[in-house]
DNA sequence: ATGCCGACTAATAGTCGA
């Protein structure tokens, strides 16, 4: 089974370019990101005429996220836990059915800029009620993976200039911490399982001709439980997926699982 | 130090992203 997450940019934006990918790159399931669409207006039928299942959360102008699947999902659940007054759309669950049942989680974590800020606190308490979720999820001992647009760069070579992110929400100490406080429960970064050293990139900013200076960042990441990771076969970065025509400014993250 | 670019909502500018 072949996964994919993808921040797109905008569901109305990018349909073409989403269709074009479904079409082209036939993933099983794939877990998107910054639909910017509330679930009333998302183009379901572009998405299921090609042979999905589609559950979203969505809101209005900004956030949202979204699970696709050519396999049933079940026991579908919105909103990250832990804090019933937070009403942005970061966090969608489904469970696929296949040969093994996988648990998906599908993530837009909070980019928290400027820091120090109420934005940057929001980021950290985000990651604290992660955290919560995470812990519960590898108590259950089960395949379950959590992908998405982290808004973290985990370390120096996962940017191409970490020099220029130094005082950036996404690279502060405190936020690669606790990134690594949530890896450190016992999952796998599935790309840097089979992948090491500098120079691979989820994100190129639009501004300042970032791709063509391949000025990226690394920050849309698969997390997996042990008996998920058991069933690893390979992860990858879909790059070209930058350089296509009305492209996403993230490009899409793929893990294959035995499943 | 700021804008760069792009999408969104609202409206012909302002907000947000990373």
């Amino acid at each position: 089974m072949r996964i994919a997450t993808y921040n797109i940019n905008g569901v109305k934006a990018r349909l073409e370019t989403l269709e074009a990918w479904l079409r082209r790159e036939t993933p099983d399931v794939a877990i998107l990101q910054e639909i910017k669409s509330v679930d009333e207006a998302f183009p379901r039928s572009v998405i299921e005429d090609l042979g999905y299942n589609l559950e979203t959360h969505g809101q209005k102008g900004f956030n949202g996220v979204a699970i696709l699947s050519k396999h049933p999902l079940e026991d579908v659940t919105r909103g990250l836990p832990g804090d019933d007054s937070d009403e942005q759309a970061r966090w969608i669950e489904a469970t696929v059915v296949g040969k093994t049942a996988l648990r998906i989680c599908g993530l837009y974590l909070p980019n928290g800029n400027p820091a120090p800020g109420p934005k940057y606190d929001y980021k950290l308490a985000w990651m604290q009620r992660l955290q919560a979720r995470a812990a519960a999820l590898l108590a259950a001992e089960e395949p379950a993976l959590m992908a998405g647009d982290y808004n973290v760069i985990p370390q120096a070579e996962d940017a191409r200039h970490p020099e220029d992110w130094v005082e950036d929400a996404l690279y502060l100490p405190q936020t690669r911490e606790a990134f690594r406080s949530i890896v450190n429960l016992g999952f796998t970064d599935a790309f840097r399982a089979g992948t090491q050293g500098a120079g691979h990139y989820s994100f190129w900013d639009y501004q300042a001709r970032s791709w063509e200076r391949d000025n990226g960042i690394r920050i849309d990441h698969f997390l997996l439980t042990p008996q998920c990771a058991d069933l690893l076969q390979g992860a990858w970065i879909e790059k070209e997926a930058r350089a296509l025509d009305k492209p996403s400014d993230h490009v899409p993250v793929w893990v294959e699982l035995d499943i």
